[in-house]
DNA sequence: CGGCGGACCATACCGCCAGTACGTACTCTC
DNA sequence: GAGAGTACGTACTGGCGGTATGGTCCGCCG
């Protein structure tokens, strides 16, 4: 059986300790090294899959021969092909969420922060384990309602964050529809950057999206430090 | 077997003459009336259980028991379930933009037209058919590729007109950034769509849309005509 | 008017695939 | 060292998309 504190273990340890180290005791028996590599394993072979066929798409039959098991070996680990996909779906969100908001780095300014973090956005969407699982085959496979949970407590979590930081620095009129702000600007995001992913020349397309949001970002600041006022 | 010409030959027909009249010479014989009468029953009975289920959520045989026929008939009239699925997701969409562009009405303000038309989205999207066959469904069941080349005919045609309308309005700057901005616009309408319709009040949540699209027009406008220059 | 070809549809069946049942080898603990 | 639990492998089932085949009724042509 497969419980939710299985999940968040290994999301803390997916990527944390990889190798191990010879000739050091450690806490966990050789069973559970092998255990635990056979589910890594059937991770990394149905993110693949996933990512170049869909969900339903690929087969667990192709899954477990990718990964050089048995269906027993992943009905040990996982409850249904749903649970599989949940566990690759989450490892890759968190890989990109922890990568967006690193490239904020220490910069304070709110506008300068967007910036990046849209940067890194759009260079994440470019991914296409990012691209199919988390953007196109998530919603419709782990359902509207569990992927907007998900979804809330990562990308769309720092995209609001900065919606509401920008927000401050325009003034008071706009806060009440921080909300609704926040999911505009998501969509746009989103949109724009299927949009760099599918370009033929994405470097060009980034540039060409970072300028139009850069413009409606200039807008919006133009309606606050208009000449006419400066309370 | 079914050909392209089929399609859009429903299209045109399925919702002009609907019921036909007695007593008055039809051009088509009883059988075909009988013929295309189950076709239709066929898509109908579909575009519920599609709505509801979603694509591999109904199986053919619930889609044939509701329509009351069987599987023989629905693969006379449909090459496969994808098929099927893409005349039901070709009907919603041109019902959907159909409504759309009689909304824009007789206005001529670009700005004027953009309100209109962003409001007749958002209540369309708002029913279930559209949202879940058309928003969700859709990119994954018929593939991002096809998905994309029918949008680009319909909604997101649209919104791209309207776009380059508005740029139009603001001046030379932003023409060459069209086709991102387009992205950037439709992105942020399909993702307040979705904002609305899952909004435990609508109509409040319509309105705060309306405003926060509203500032962000208004703010790409003072661009241009700034009390600086008036050229 | 009759038969004949094709449109329209029903029935029976096949192959694939998610999920289950059960057996087995290995390990840890008392 | 025996029992319990873990970590699998194997064999099977049911459901579902798709196909093959047969039947029925209509339009049409001689």
């Amino acid at each position: 059986m497969v419980t939710t504190a299985d999940k968040v273990a290994d999301m803390a340890s997916h990527s944390a300790v990889a190798k191990q180290v010879l000739r050091t005791a450690r806490k966990t028996s050789r069973r559970q090294d092998y255990s635990s590599s056979t589910k890594r394993a059937l991770v990394e072979s149905a993110t693949e899959l996933f990512t170049e066929r869909g969900y339903s798409g690929t087969s667990l039959d192709e899954v477990v021969a990718a990964a050089r098991v048995t269906k027993g070996a992943l009905y040990h680990h996982f409850n249904s092909k749903l649970d599989l996909f949940e566990s690759v779906f989450l490892r890759v969100q968190s890989d990109a969420t922890e990568e967006i908001t690193a490239a904020f780095g220490k910069t304070k300014d709110p506008w300068e922060r967007a910036q990046a973090g849209l940067t890194a956005f759009l260079t994440v969407c470019r991914r296409p384990e990012y691209r199919r699982i988390c953007m196109q085959e998530g919603p419709v496979a782990l359902g509207h309602e569990r992927w907007q949970e998900a979804e809330r407590e990562a990308s769309f979590g720092i995209v609001q964050k900065t919606v509401v930081d920008l927000l401050d620095e325009i003034g008071e009129d706009f806060k009440p529809l921080s909300n609704p702000f926040t999911v505009v600007f998501y969509g746009a995001i989103r949109s724009a950057a299927e949009y760099v992913a599918d370009s033929d020349d994405p470097d060009v397309a980034s540039d060409e999206v970072l300028a139009t949001i850069g413009a409606i970002m200039l807008g919006m600041r133009s309606l606050t430090d208009s000449p006419a006022d400066a309370s």
